[in-house]
DNA sequence: CATGAATGAGCCTTCATTCAT
DNA sequence: TATGAATGAAGGCTCATTCAT
């Protein structure tokens, strides 16, 4: 066979791999795992239920696939973040940034994550799928303690108080945290919420005043950052709006 | 009929309903909603399936009950809390001993929740039951806004910077999402965690310090308050351990 | 609950298991256990799949209940027949003579036996059916050992040679081998054999005869006894034809 | 095209299609027919399932050609057998060995035996390979029948009592029930079996006796025969060991 | 010729819901 | 009113067979 033939084939293989991954996510984020069915995934991507078969060996299989691709793109969006030029405390905001961009495209991937949680689902994932997955999750966390560590260096951060991991297990927690809430239909109607990405990255940065990182939001003016950060980095970021 | 035996009736009916979602619970925070069945719910509760019909319209109907029995559970637990005689900021940490005094009671609710994400859950739960489920998130929401109002009251905390509602909400997102990443085993390895409810009462001072509630954890030592929290108003909180 | 009832209920539910396997035995004979589908079933016995379950815990639960109620079968054949009063040698061909019996109403029994072979076949029935299968091999065996031990000790047959054991299953090899090879099609078309029966019977007794077990057929006449055993045992026979 | 070109692609179709057979085999004694996957064999064999298709036109035929050639083999070792130089009673005990050696190398070849009992099988193999299965099977018999005729003409064996159908009959039922009764599990077990050989050679000379076909194992010792049928037709016997 | 992606009918099994008793 | 047998539509998954390349 002529490595063009074996090339195209290659890419056409690829190119199905991701149709079914991309049909995968919006069906998984709207039905949750077990009410994500097969069946309406064939139906959706047009091809048989046979041919998922020869690209995932499971059902979870193909679910960990679904996470692992946004987790990439998630570990993407933060090592670019974590490239901004600027003092640390802008960092921070460069990676909450990612964050909140990562949340627009995907605004219940932690559906996807809460099913990852029971053992067998792992069991039934093959050992390639698992490796990636644990991959990309490095990937994602080590942008943020690279961040840390700069506010360590640069002296706007303590030491003393928080170590590197609490610190950032701390950002993720109020991220996904006021995510969550801001799109509980109760509570934006008990706290008469509009714009869900503004509680997102108002709650980051009380937090991370509160850890003392500076400079603090009283001291200091982000419009502009924020200006910077999407012209230089998040260009793509359409949801972002100048106050 | 005698109105007697009509209450013994009713009293009975009403021991029956509270028996099968005592039950289903159990069942549903262990295996989630679509993992859940009524047939290993009629088996655990020793009636029939066709007894649980004459109850709950539908399986939807059911868990929502759950969901708002737990609801009802957490009000009571904030309205306790709310109640703590002491400065504002000393109330709103008793709120969040409360919410993890119900998260070591229901470690996996937030499964719950998010399976009443999906718009034909709610469709197939009955108005009664969606009604008060509605009640309960309000009790819960009101404990938190009358602590907050204390703290602006008192001088504690500043009103210009943020309105009484997205405080509240920032003190529920911080506390959902640390409890959601402390759980998750890949943070818990990526950050070396062990103890998740450190991690959930760290974070919830860290924002707190964040608006500037006074006074400020750098300025005061809870370690006291948190004993009285809990002898004064949890004294069933035997997952709380002195440092 | 009345009595009647209950005994109603209970006689519907044994009536509607034999239903089942009475209908699962055909289907499982003719096709083999792989070959053999719950729909095919279900369609036969003109209920739901459903149905079945709530009687078998799975596919291989109800072969082996289908193998189970054959061998108890035979099981009393056997018990009939080692009650025959004569000579040792009558008493072991009226066992051989339940033998054919029970061939003639299974004719692919055999089947049914190879495809309990595999171990994971036995991991998924259910404790309760292993072991009455267990129990009704025994039984089996258990009358052709008493009939060997008759022969012992009427000196009939002489204990040196082999033990009681190696009898029993040298009578049981040539009856299934003989049975067998007596329907393979090309086994018929090659020896010209039309009357499998005949053929069974005879290898028994030259099986018998090699052994040495009195009377030897050369010495006796069996025609008698034969008659015998068909009007005192297995009144049924109507297979069996005189000579 | 060259007639040599012609030969060579002949002689590489036959390699492929034995390759493919011998394959079959395997997975086909190992799983039985219905848990044998051409997905499984054509990973083992290492060329595509379309190829399979290209010398086999279904499953089925492809399972014939299987049997055929155990049946070949078996044809061969028969013939060999039936060559030995020796009294007739003696020819029989070599094609007794016969088949207790191909027993040995194909243990389970009973279960394919099964497989094609049933019509649709037969219906969906070639003309062509029910030809060449019925060819072999001839073979087998009729190296019987030699051995048998071998024995009227000698005298040792009675013309009167049956014919010589009937007793190649006899001694391939001894065989086959006993090699089938010593492997199921319960008998083994209630019978205290632990070699299977032992069984199924003691039952063929039980029956060889009990035709009275001369020497009876009681006035010969063929210990010393079992060793020239090994070192003189059977070298490649290693599971033969002498007593 | 060889390939292997695609098919689609079929498999066993589960379970929310109904309804005659 | 309580029951639990019956249902039947899915569910995940397999695999013999075909056919464009």
């Amino acid at each position: 066979m002529l490595p063009q033939t074996q090339s195209r084939k290659d890419r056409e293989r690829k190119a199905r791999e991701e149709l079914i991954v991309d049909h995968a996510r919006r069906l998984l984020l709207s039905h949750g795992f077990q009410g994500f069915s097969l069946d309406d995934l064939a139906r959706s991507i047009e091809y048989s239920k046979g041919t998922i078969y020869q690209h995932f060996e499971s059902k979870e299989d193909l679910a960990l696939a679904v996470a692992t691709s946004a987790l990439k793109e998630r570990a993407d969006l933060f090592e670019r973040a974590a490239r901004f030029q600027g003092k640390s405390r802008e960092r921070a905001r460069a990676i909450g940034f990612a964050c909140c961009h990562f949340m627009v495209a995907y605004p219940d991937y932690f559906h996807v994550e809460m099913m990852m949680k029971s053992q067998s689902f792992w069991e039934k994932a093959s050992e390639e799928r698992r490796r990636q997955n644990a991959m990309q999750a490095g990937r994602t966390f080590r942008s943020m303690l690279e961040v840390v560590h700069a506010g360590f260096e640069a002296g706007d951060l303590s030491r003393e108080r928080l170590s590197a991991e609490e610190i950032a297990i701390a950002m993720a927690s109020v991220t996904v945290g006021s995510h969550i809430m801001s799109h509980v239909p109760e509570m934006r109607l008990l706290a008469g919420i509009d714009d869900s990405i503004r509680i997102v990255r108002q709650n980051q940065d009380l937090l991370l005043d509160g850890m003392g990182w500076k400079s603090l939001l009283a001291d200091f003016d982000y419009a502009a950052t924020d200006l910077r950060i999407r012209s230089e980095i998040f260009p793509e970021a359409t949801w972002f709006q100048t106050p």
